[in-house]
DNA sequence: TCACATATGTCACTTAGTGACATTTAATAT
DNA sequence: ATATTAAATGTCACTAAGTGACATATGTGA
C-alpha cells in the first residue's frame, strides 16, 4: 500500500498531458503537432513527454483509457438483478458524472469524429478499445461465475466491444460532423441494444445470485 | 484501365518488404530491427521502405492484408444458397492455397503469437482488422441486400470481424506457444461457430436469391 | 522512337525517441 | 523537525525514424 499514490499521480500527469495532446491534434492535426509542443503547452520537459508515452499517438490513450475506465466501474457495480437497459439509464449521462470528467468525454467524441482522416488516432483508439475489451473478460465472467480464461466468455467480451465501439464511433460522427443532437435517453437505448444484440451469452439481463435466499452470506472482505 | 498493372506491382512490392519486416521482427524482436535493417534484407534502398510505409510497424500490415484479403474473397464468392460451415469446409485449408499463400499464412500465426509481448505488432494487427472489418461490410451488405451505410450491417460485420480475431489469435497462440496441433476441420468448425455466435445479422444460412426463380436473370456485367 | 508517368536511389535534413547523469520532490522513519 | 530514500523530472548529447528535393532508372502508350 505504500506507492499508490505515486502511481495515482503518475496515472493523473499521463490524462493531463493526454488532454493537452489531445487538445493541439484536434487543433492543428497529428501531423503538425510535435512531442515538444504537447509538451510546452502541458509545462513539462520533451523528456519528461517521451518518459510516459512511447509515441506522440499513443498520448491520447489515457483520454480514451479514462472514458472506458469509468464505463468499467459502472459496469463493475451492476447489480446481478438488474437488466442493462436499467443499468444504463441509472448511471450513464451528462448530469451524473464530474464537470471534468464530461469534458474529456467531449474531447473524446471530437477526437472519435476524426479518425476517419486521422489513422494515427485510429490506432490509439483501436488499442484502448483492446484495454476495454480485457476489461470486459473480468467482468463478463464475473457476472456469469464463469473463468476467466474461457474462450465463449473472451469472445462475448469482443464482440460487445465491438458493439460499444461502432455506436460510440457512429455516435461521434453524427454529433461532431452533422450536428445531430442525440437526447441522453436515445443514446443509452441504442447502446444497450446494440450490446444485447453483440453479445454471444445472456449477462444482458438478470443473473442468478451465486447466494441463493436462505443461504448465508458471508461478510465482505478484500 | 491504365495504371492497374502498376498498382498490382506496386502491392508486390510492398508485401514482399512486408515479410521481410515479419521475418525479422520475430528473429529479433521489433524493437531491435531497424528500418535499414528491412530495407537491407530487401534489398532496397532505406528510403523505398519509407515511401511505402509510415512507420516500421505498420510494415507487416500487407501480410495481414494479404490474408484476410483472400478471406474475403472467399466470402464474395460465397453461394447464396450455402450455409458457411460448408463454405469453410470446401474452400478453407492448407491443401487449398499457393504455397506462398500457406508461408505468408505460418509467418502471420507467428506473429499473433507474439501480441502479447509487442504491443507494436497488435497495433498493427488491429489495424488490419479494421480493413478487414470494412470488407465484410460490403460482404454483409450485398448478401442481405442491404445499404452499405446500415448501422446493422456495421454492427454485424463489428462482431464478426471480432469473433474471427478472437479465433485467429486464440489459434495461433495455442499452436505456437501450447504447440497444440488442430487439423483444419477443428478450426474451420471452431471458426464457423464463432462467427455464427458472433453475427447479429442472420447471414451464415443460405439467404434468398435476389432473382427468384422464373424470373429473368440480367447478363453478368460488370 | 519519343514522350510521359511512376518507382527507385542518393543525400542532406528534421523530428521522434533514448541513455546517462544531475536535480528536485515527496513519502516515511527517526 | 530532519535525515533517508525512492521516484519523478530536467538537461543534454546521442541514435533512429521519417521527409524533401532532385537525379536516375524502368516500363508504357502513341
Amino acid at each position: 500500500m505504500k506507492g499508490m499514490n505515486r502511481s495515482i499521480a503518475r496515472e493523473n500527469t499521463r490524462l493531463e498531458l493526454s488532454r493537452h495532446a489531445a487538445r493541439l491534434f484536434l487543433e492543428r492535426g497529428v501531423a503538425d503537432t510535435s512531442g515538444d509542443d504537447i509538451a510546452a503547452a502541458a509545462g513539462v520537459a520533451t523528456r519528461t513527454l517521451w518518459r510516459h508515452f512511447r509515441s506522440k499517438e499513443s498520448a491520447v490513450e489515457p483520454l480514451f483509457a479514462h472514458s472506458s475506465l469509468r464505463f468499467a466501474d459502472i459496469l463493475r457495480r451492476w447489480p446481478r438483478d438488474v437488466a442493462i437497459e436499467e443499468l444504463f439509464h441509472a448511471s450513464l449521462g451528462p448530469d451524473k458524472m464530474a464537470p471534468q470528467d464530461l469534458a474529456d468525454d467531449i474531447l473524446v467524441v471530437k477526437l472519435l469524429a476524426r479518425l476517419p482522416e486521422e489513422p494515427a488516432l485510429r490506432s490509439a483508439w483501436l488499442m484502448s478499445c483492446h484495454i476495454g475489451e480485457e476489461q470486459l473478460i473480468e467482468i463478463i465472467a464475473e457476472r456469469l461465475d464463469r473463468p476467466k480464461g474461457d474462450f465463449d466468455v473472451r469472445l462475448c467480451a469482443a464482440t460487445v466491444m465491438a458493439a460499444i465501439r461502432i455506436v460510440d464511433e457512429t455516435v461521434s460522427l453524427a454529433a461532431v460532423k452533422y450536428g445531430l443532437k442525440t437526447t441522453t435517453a436515445e443514446v443509452n437505448e441504442h447502446l444497450a441494444q446494440a450490446v444485447r444484440k453483440a453479445a454471444t451469452l445472456p449477462f444482458c439481463d438478470p443473473v442468478t445470485p451465486r447466494i441463493w435466499p436462505g443461504e448465508q452470506r458471508a461478510p465482505a472482505s478484500a
